[in-house]
DNA sequence: TTTCAAAAATGGTGCGTACCAATTAAATTA
DNA sequence: TAATTTAATTGGTACGCACCATTTTTGAAA
């Protein structure tokens, strides 16, 4: 994977990066960058845009190149950093695998906000999908996730337990691209400290959002409940 | 404003989605584009890259660009773009003034964190200054924030009062464009509790991290402890 | 008419050049 | 030495070319 050059590159600084590799925080400039992997500066360029936009550098005209000390020093689980989408994805930690247990699966018809979310008429219906997340034996997260029938008329408890969005893509060639999160905070109900082993004081976070296939189609709305210590969205935020 | 050729072309296809220019939802292709505004396909390409980078419109090869639905129905979930940084203009909500109430203000040496975040030397100073942000009588935020002095050395009790960036823009002519922050959620402490009114099992939501002025200077690291209350943070996620 | 392979359309990647703009470093001058 | 001017450094923008990968369209064959 990854045989483009700039992606190549942007491995290749990140993993330099988090080696330490780059003491002072300051990456070569673009032009040495280009003649020590022997590429254009075009590509430099495409590949340290690029991780600019996902906030691990940032760049200063004039000056250089510097590393955002805060992309070092993420220690936690959840690291959402703008490159991947779905959960199973971003939680390959510590060689601990992840695993899901099936709480709830079944059809409904959907509420009127559902219908609004995902833009359906009141005869759809939408599958219904509770799944408890671990880490070994370790719950972290709660996903109640709602899923138009009539984008996929054949899940089942097999495909379920497993990444919905990786079955989308290999055996529909259904790629979910992009996603709309809202994020807030809870105080944690009796439900969550029983399933993730919470603290009466102990809040959960919550992301909730739109996720949307490549053409645009809405395709699930999804309420995710974490345990708190395994959230930690990572963002940038830029005015135009 | 926006001399640069390819924010020209966004500014001009951007007006032309919403006047509904492009019925069936459908951008004209590269090349076409680039005959007609007569500039090279790359700065196309960068425009409409942008574009999409901003959920606009998203690309899809062999096929063509297409205007994001969502977009042009100019649903709430766009509120990312064109907001404004800062926490004064993100809250002006029923009308409600914002209040600022300072709890401390001093200038101390960094701490090695510190001194890692904003890319400061051992010798330098910063302020630090701790504000509690309200809604008329209604306290929703405690600030922890720390500032440079070599950036700013004339920072007083009634400039921290009010808009410290909206003081920085008016007087040093110094822009705050970008920040990374991370968002995370948390059981409140004593303290918390005590200034933002939340009893022993509500939790705060925290917003932390660096802002950058537009020339790339890290000019501030700051903590924000929301009461959960106040805090939803919406963003969008896309995978390349 | 239907099927399937070839061609066209369309966005993606990579290389290279030229010049601009902000910052920093060096040289010059008072 | 200190202040000022000049030069070098470094990222930004724009243009152009060549070719690749995926999707859609076209046209010939069955």
């Amino acid at each position: 994977m990854a045989e483009l050059v700039y992606k190549q590159i942007i491995d290749d600084l990140k993993e330099k990066i988090f080696s330490g590799q780059f003491a002072d925080l300051k990456l070569p400039d673009e032009r040495s960058l280009s003649e020590t992997y022997q590429v254009s500066r075009s590509s430099i360029k495409r590949a340290l845009t690029k991780m600019a936009n996902d906030g691990i550098i940032f760049k200063k005209r004039g000056s250089g190149t510097f590393i955002n000390p805060l992309y070092i020093k993420n220690e936690s689980i959840f690291n959402y950093e703008g490159s991947n989408l779905g959960v199973s994805d971003n939680f390959q930690m510590n060689g601990k695998k992840p695993k899901i247990k099936v709480l709830e699966f079944e059809v409904i018809p959907p509420t009127d906000e559902l219908q609004r979310d995902l833009f359906l008429q009141p005869h759809d219906f939408v599958y219904k999908i509770i799944r408890l997340r671990l880490f070994e034996d370790e719950p972290f997260m709660i996903e109640t996730g709602y899923i138009p029938i009539k984008i996929v008329q054949n899940l089942n408890q097999t495909i379920i337990e497993g990444s919905i969005f990786h079955y989308l893509e290999d055996a529909h060639n259904l790629a979910v691209t992009k996603s709309f999160l809202s994020i807030y905070a809870e105080p944690s109900n009796s439900v969550d400290q029983e399933l993730l082993n919470l603290k009466e004081n102990e809040p959960i976070s919550i992301m909730e959002g739109i996720f949307f296939l490549d053409n645009g189609t809405p395709f699930e709305f999804s309420q995710m409940r974490f345990h708190y210590k395994y959230m930690k969205f990572n963002t940038i935020v830029s005015v135009p």
